[in-house]
DNA sequence: AAGAACAACAACCGCCTTAGG
DNA sequence: ACCTAAGGCGGTTGTTGTTCT
């Protein structure tokens, strides 16, 4: 029945292909404006129909796609930041490739997204390490040497703008010597990982807290610029390469159909990460051995060639 | 400066599930 | 209960931009 189903519907579009009437490849601009305009004004849903009445020579599934992945207000773009990437690791591991699963606990991230930077980052590094992705040993590497990284790559952030208030004798006080222009080691690795106030420290308790609900605001809130909102399209549409955006943002913001606010209410961001609750049977605290750890250029990739001989190491002594 | 190689990500495809008639 | 269309999901491909040689 579905082959026969299928094969109608493939019947179908390809006559329509064969007349020309149905696009495919990168959305334009004006394609873009009919569909916001569109769904501003009768909202989502019904694809096939939206399709037609807002005049898109595109599928409804393409019209669904392009909203959801791209013109959404919610959609939010640019690099992950190491807490989304901590996610989605530790979800990954989880759950494995289910990316809209994952995504639900990424407000503003879609399962597309996800995939791509699983593919384009989390497979390489797979690669390098001459391990399969899905195999148990790079999910171990990943807990024992990239969500290390991660934390400690969140604590820098936390850290780094903790310290513009503090004056060099507040920094001895804590422990703590950076940031500096060439990367001072702090004393303490345990101290970076594991202040008592850390976010960390908050982090490891939601599990006991809350499991389940999406609440405290305040857990993670250190790191200020996760949630920032839509810089990018909001305030510099130069910056922005691909057309949507700028375009976007003008229409949008523009437009009496929605409220200003909703274009970049990203706020339960954090909420959201912390609420996962997962870190209480992960082995992600403080597990991190004393060692030289810390490097430069941790933003280009957190999973860097000394990790990976170190971790080779570890498979040939058998750990 | 030009071409090759690589990376990032937008978009498409095919299959499955679900809702409604 | 069956049929169909729509929506959702994961895998894959194509395009574009960037870096390297």
């Amino acid at each position: 029945m579905r082959a026969s189903m299928l094969g109608v519907t493939r019947r179908i579009c390809n006559s329509r292909e064969e007349e020309g009437e149905l696009r495919r490849g990168p959305w334009t601009l004006e394609e873009d404006t009919l569909l916001i305009r569109y769904i501003a004004r009768n909202g989502e849903g019904r694809w096939n129909m939206l399709a037609k009445c807002a005049g898109l020579k595109r599928t409804g599934k393409s019209c669904r796609l392009r909203w959801l992945n791209y013109l959404k207000p919610d959609v939010k773009r640019g690099n992950l930041t190491p807490q989304e990437q901590l996610l989605i690791l530790e979800l990954h591991s989880k759950w494995g490739n289910r990316w809209s699963k994952i995504a639900q606990h990424l407000p503003g991230r879609t399962d597309n997204e996800i995939k791509n930077y699983w593919r384009t980052k989390v497979q390489k590094e797979a690669r390098q390490l001459n391990i399969e992705a899905t195999s148990t040993k790079f999910l171990d590497a990943v807990r024992s040497f990239w969500m290390p990284r991660l934390l400690q790559k969140m604590e820098q952030d936390s850290y780094s703008s903790s310290l513009t208030t503090l004056d060099s004798q507040s920094q001895a006080d804590h422990g703590v010597r950076f940031p500096s222009s060439n990367s001072t080691v702090p004393s303490s690795l345990s101290t970076l990982l594991c202040p008592p106030e850390s976010k960390l420290a908050r982090f490891s308790n939601l599990g006991s807290e809350n499991s389940s609900s999406v609440t405290s605001p305040h857990v993670l809130s250190a790191n200020s610029d996760t949630i920032s909102p839509h810089p990018e399209i909001l305030e510099n549409p130069t910056c922005s390469p691909l057309h949507g955006d700028t375009f976007y943002n003008n229409l949008i913001l523009s437009d009496t159909c929605y409220e200003e606010g909703s274009c970049y209410d990203l706020a339960g961001f954090n909420q959201a990460s912390a609420g996962m609750g997962t870190y209480d049977n992960s082995p992600l605290e403080c597990q991190m051995a004393e060692g030289n750890w810390v490097s430069d250029g941790m933003e280009d990739t957190l999973w860097v060639m000394d990790d990976m001989w170190q971790f080779r190491d570890l498979r040939e002594t058998g750990i």
